[in-house]
DNA sequence: CTCTCGATGCGCT
DNA sequence: GCGCATCGAGAGA
């Protein structure tokens, strides 16, 4: 263990309990493990957005407690992955407490474990292509549906482990990316990016 | 560099 | 059927 903490160790529930906003502003500079097949991958965590509740219309729970957002609902420190435009997948870390669905949607990591792997699995991408985007980042890491309602806080195959963190100084908020949809919630500054950060989407 | 557009599957109307 | 919390190829400047 170490000022940066220990890659093997997941963060706790409590991490995930708190406020939404709150935890997407402290997931900036964590790090998010995958282990797979014995094999370690890891990244920093350089942009995050936060999806709070049903009255957030970007809110994928805005609609109601279906199938798809169920994980939502559920504990903190699970997983929700889900399918997007057919072909990318999205990773969140569902928050607050039972029955209020909201999750933070990791978009954007600066490689920093078993680089040549999430190369190999996005074609051969190196650097800043490699996981600067949501989907981007679920296809380096080998994130799928299989991984949806998994317990990050209790898991050999996917956690988020300290890393340390972002200073104030260098965190800056924006509105979501792809939510115009959503009328006047599609401006809120709910974006958490580290400033200057290479690594982030667009 | 910027912009446009097609891919592709599933949940919901 | 419609639309989506995306991405990358291709065209043009």
């Amino acid at each position: 263990m170490n000022a940066t903490g220990n890659k093997s160790i997941p963060l706790g529930r409590e991490f995930f309990e708190r406020e939404t906003l709150t935890v997407a502003r402290e997931l900036l500079g964590k790090t998010l493990v995958r282990r797979i097949d014995g094999l370690l991958m890891s990244g920093r965590i350089v942009e995050t957005e936060a999806y709070v509740g049903q009255d957030d219309l970007a809110c994928h729970a805005a609609r109601g407690r279906t199938a798809r957002v169920e994980v939502m609902f559920g504990e903190a420190g699970r997983a929700y992955v889900y399918l997007i435009y057919g072909m990318y997948y999205c990773l969140n870390f569902v928050t607050e407490q039972e029955g209020y669905p909201a999750a933070v949607l990791i978009r954007a990591l600066e490689p920093t474990e078993g680089i040549k792997t999430m190369s190999d699995n996005r074609g051969g991408r190196r650097g800043r292509e490699i996981a600067s985007g949501p989907g981007k980042l679920c296809q380096a890491m080998a994130i799928d549906r299989t991984l949806n309602g998994v317990d990050v806080c209790e898991n050999q195959k996917l956690w988020v482990a300290d890393g340390g963190g972002v200073p104030d100084d260098f965190v800056e908020r924006s509105p979501r990316i792809g939510v115009d949809y959503a009328g006047a919630c599609a401006m809120w500054p709910w974006r958490f990016t580290v400033a200057g950060n290479e690594f982030l989407s667009r």
